[in-house]
RNA sequence: GCCUGGGUGGUGGAACUGGUAGACACCCGAGACUUAAAAUCUCGUAAUCUUCGGAUUGUGCGGGUUCAAUUCCCGCCCCAGGUACCA
């Protein structure tokens, strides 16, 4: 077989059509093997891929058949997450059905991941919009209300007037809808909810197990997004009222220095407490004042902070004070319990307020060095809140206490009168699933007049997603108004009844597809305990650092949720995460806006899908950002011909032998070779397993191209063999990064298999014993000669040379070698002065 | 403010447990081949100085430890991401 000129397209459309053929890439579960489960986050379907897929898939792909050279049975599937709002949009544009676009872009997004010869094993392909696949998610929720895991709830939600839904406090950016960035306003809505927060103490410990496995910083994300906090919930009685305010506080140390007590506008207790006040007109303005406020604003750091007394006191429990109850516009109803206990002394916030309304301060925590003086920080020379640790005074029987000891006792103190517990706290709030959409799973209950809430009986599932719905040019969905969707009879009473119009949350489809994916055509079950017992974890997950919060915490939850719900044997989704940066162009990300998007389809039909993939993996390792340089791409194109062109030189005197075969040197030059050979096995082995540093493996690959070209003339009668060694290697190592153009080159070598079934190559660590080795020589720390030396040659001897170099002699010169320390096959350092 | 990363040539980036800083590639320059161009091949390419042997400086800044520091320690500056009136 001759192999003429490199064409790209050719060779890639053999060899996808050959795996294909050949089922190279389909997996099942073979318990005698050792699995490796790899997955890349499934895209949306938008329509088109962009370069930030290619990385992604490109990567996946190398570790994929890296790990199956390596004798693991990896599973490498590949799939859509096919509902959301683009596809509605999309649909009244052209006045069709979400489905017809989602569909199509599906098929074209699929055929060119396919040219980009990934090793997918299609037939496990999903798509998260069939009934098939949201029919065991609306399973999974009728569970969860069963265990109480799933509940409806009135509330104030973020609206996001633009997508006309609600969103989950972790779509909500700044104040910013994460999809279209429209200003997020409140609204009083009844809506699903998953308890999260029931599985936040467990999520928070089970970060310690992703240690080593999950970046440093998405663990660290997902730390502050819990936010637990530990504290106290103490409880106040309103003065000459039948009524308590409770707060959360980290403080409870400081309860003697409370003076007064701060709550949010939203606080239910607010209208009680200024029912009869006789400026209620002038409270009820600044109340909607704060209420109307948008989040950005109210948000603010530099908001002027402003109350209004409600006439009404607390009483201190400790100290007996009578506290003055403020409504005051920076504490938060969504955190802890809406109202806190100021203690202005010891509270940058409070003190603030403490010193614009002429509230009294009170110190209670001494720093340590001045109460070793006898003296007390003095109240009127405050110039800050001192929030720092020490002593208490002024606190009754618990002063002289270290503030620390004092959060513990005075807690227990006020137990024994019901008035104080421990308590943790967490910024964490349950998850909304409910959004008025329509290109989403139905949520599947049904409220009934009589019965109220009903929850579809499993054997009705799925609630189909109705085919000929008009999408609306309002935006809003269409479900409510389709008469043969809403009207139902009662499960329970027979009845007629309303179904749930809202659908799930799109994070819903995403937070368990990995699992489908075990066992994706299983029409009984959502997966069997077999496919997911033997597949699950995932070993390796790719994508995007922008879901560190949102789809891996709520995935997270669900494979808990799961397992609580007897689905599952895991309490962790993914062991191991790999977030990858972003392609930029210009020192900016492409942006259609910018204009300075590359399309990867018009680089793949121009340099191929091996030279697209080499550039993406060589150009930057993959956490770092990737520069897109169409220079960069045109390189690796030169480099992959330049391999080929080799190859093709020597095609007549290639033997179809394996990688690292050749083992008995008989000249300098091939001995040369073959330590280049295995050295680079090595170097590739050790970058790939080693953070996927895939631009240094190809470096190293590079260099042993690099040598055979510099060598070739001088093999004598070694050439044949060391070169088809050589060469058998290269191909073997860049297979994954570059499969098509090295199967091609493996099969002109005559091997009759394909190289995606070959095993990883071995070094012999013999062959990387030099003979000779290079010796660097310094005076002083300073380089100043080298020179040539056998291996492990006496250190007396290297001394001896080293220090008779004429450089080395003219810098000890007039001085005295005072030491020389000899680091065996690298380094004489000489110290003289 | 707090948390997490990160600052190395003209550019992307290397440097395994402290041991020749700049691998590999891009760009650029010179030469070979060619009628010519492209492609390809060879060589050069941190800065400054140079008697062309080499010398000096150099990994954000300032200190320190060490025979030896991009690497370890202390203090600062800058950039990116996350997060926050969180009580």
């Amino acid at each position: 077989m001759a192999l003429g000129k490199y064409d790209p397209e050719a060779v890639e459309r053999k060899w996808q059509q050959t795996w294909q053929d050949s089922g190279c890439f389909e997996v099942e579960v073979d318990s005698a093997k050792p699995k490796y489960y790899v997955l890349e986050m499934f895209p949306y379907p938008s329509g088109k891929i962009h370069m930030g897929h290619v990385r992604n898939y490109s990567i996946g792909d190398v570790v994929a058949r890296f790990k199956s050279m390596q004798g693991f049975n990896v599973l490498h599937p590949m799939g859509w997450d096919a509902f959301g709002l683009p596809a509605e949009n999309a649909a009244i544009k052209n006045s069709t059905h979400p489905a017809t676009w989602t569909y199509q872009n599906i098929a074209e997004m699929r055929e060119q991941l396919q040219r980009l010869g990934y090793s997918y094993d299609w037939r496990r392909e999903i798509a998260s919009c069939r009934p098939e696949y949201y029919k065991w998610e609306q399973k999974f929720f009728l569970k969860f209300l069963e265990k109480g895991l799933a509940y409806r709830k009135d509330s104030p939600q973020n609206w996001c007037p633009s997508c006309n839904t609600v969103l989950a406090n972790e779509q909500v950016e700044e104040g910013l809808c994460w999809r279209c960035d429209s200003e997020v306003e409140q609204k009083d809505m009844e809506q699903w909810f998953l308890r999260i927060t029931d599985y936040a103490d467990e999520l928070l410990a089970d970060l310690e197990s992703l240690e080593g496995g999950w970046p440093e910083r998405v663990l660290n994300m997902q730390r502050n997004w819990i936010g637990r906090s530990y504290g106290a919930e103490l409880t106040f009685k309103v003065k000459d009222m039948d009524q308590t305010v409770s707060v959360f506080t980290t403080r409870p140390d400081t309860l003697f220095g409370a003076t007064f007590m701060s709550v949010a506008a939203e606080h239910p207790l607010v209208e009680t407490l200024t029912a009869d006040a006789p400026n209620k007109a002038e409270i009820d303005a600044f109340v909607a004042n704060i209420r109307n406020m948008d989040r950005i604003k109210r948000g603010a750091d530099d908001l002027e902070k402003e109350g209004i007394f409600t006439g009404k006191y607390c009483v201190n429990p400790v100290t007996g004070a009578d506290m003055p109850i403020y409504i005051a516009n920076f504490v938060l109803m969504g955190y802890g319990t809406g109202a806190v206990m100021a203690v202005p002394a010891h509270d940058q916030r409070d003190f603030e307020f403490a010193r614009k309304y002429g509230l009294p301060l009170k110190t209670v925590i001494n720093p340590a060095e001045l109460d070793a003086t006898g003296e007390v920080l003095a109240e009127a020379d405050l110039q800050a809140a001192y929030t720092d640790p020490g002593i208490l005074v002024n606190s009754g029987d618990f002063s002289g206490m270290d503030n620390e000891s004092a959060k513990k006792a005075i807690v227990e103190h006020l137990d024994s009168s019901g008035l104080g517990t421990m308590a943790v706290n967490y910024r964490l709030r349950d998850w909304n699933v409910s959004r008025q959409r329509f290109w989403g799973a139905p949520i599947p209950v049904i409220y009934c007049p009589d019965c109220g809430v009903v929850p579809v009986p499993e054997d009705q599932l799925p609630v189909l997603l109705p085919e000929n719905a008009q999408v609306r040019s309002d935006g809003k969905s269409p479900l409510p108004a389709m008469e043969e969707f809403v009207n139902c009879t009662c499960p329970a009473c027979g009845a007629a009844a309303r179904r749930e119009t809202d659908t799930f949350d799109t994070f819903f489809e995403s937070s368990w597809y990995y699992m489908r994916y075990c066992d994706p055509r299983n029409e009984s079950e959502p997966f069997s305990q077999e496919a997911t017992g033997y597949w699950m974890n995932v070993d390796q997950y790719i994508g995007g650092i922008e879901h560190a919060i949102l789809h891996l915490l709520y995935s997270r939850f669900f494979t808990k949720a799961l397992r609580d719900t007897g689905f599952i044997k895991a309490d962790e989704p993914f062991a191991n995460l790999l977030t990858q940066g972003m392609v930029l162009k210009d020192g900016g990300k492409m942006s259609k806006s910018k204009g300075n998007v590359v399309d990867p389809n018009s680089m793949i039909s121009r340099y191929g899908a091996d030279a697209t993939r080499l550039f993406i993996l060589f150009a930057s390792p993959p956490v770092k950002e990737l520069e897109w340089s169409d220079q960069g791409i045109e390189g690796a194109f030169r480099f992959l011909s330049r391999l080929w062109r080799l190859v093709e030189e020597l095609e007549d005197r290639l033997e179809a032998v394996r990688p690292t075969s050749f083992n008995d040197p008989q000249t300098d030059a091939a001995r040369q070779l073959r330590f280049k050979e295995h050295d680079t096995v090595r170097r590739v082995t050790r970058d790939i397993e080693n953070e996927f540093q895939f631009n240094t493996a190809i470096a190293a690959v590079m260099e042993l191209v690099n040598e055979m070209y510099a060598l070739k003339d001088e093999l004598a009668d070694d050439a044949p063999k060391a070169l088809s060694s050589a060469i058998a290697t290269a191909v073997t190592l860049l297979s994954p990064v570059a499969p098509h153009l090295c199967e091609e080159l493996w099969a002109a070598m005559g091997h009759a298999e394909s190289l995606a079934r070959q095993s990883w190559p071995t070094f012999a660590e013999d062959a990387l014993v030099k003979d000779e080795v290079t010796l660097v020589v310094q005076v002083n720390g300073k380089v100043r000669g080298k020179f040539e030396a056998p291996n492990d040659a006496p250190k007396d001897d290297v001394e001896k040379i080293a220090l008779g170099l004429e450089n080395v002699a003219k810098f000890i010169e007039g001085k005295t070698v005072r030491k020389v320390i000899v680091i065996p096959n690298k380094l004489v350092n000489i110290v003289a002065n």
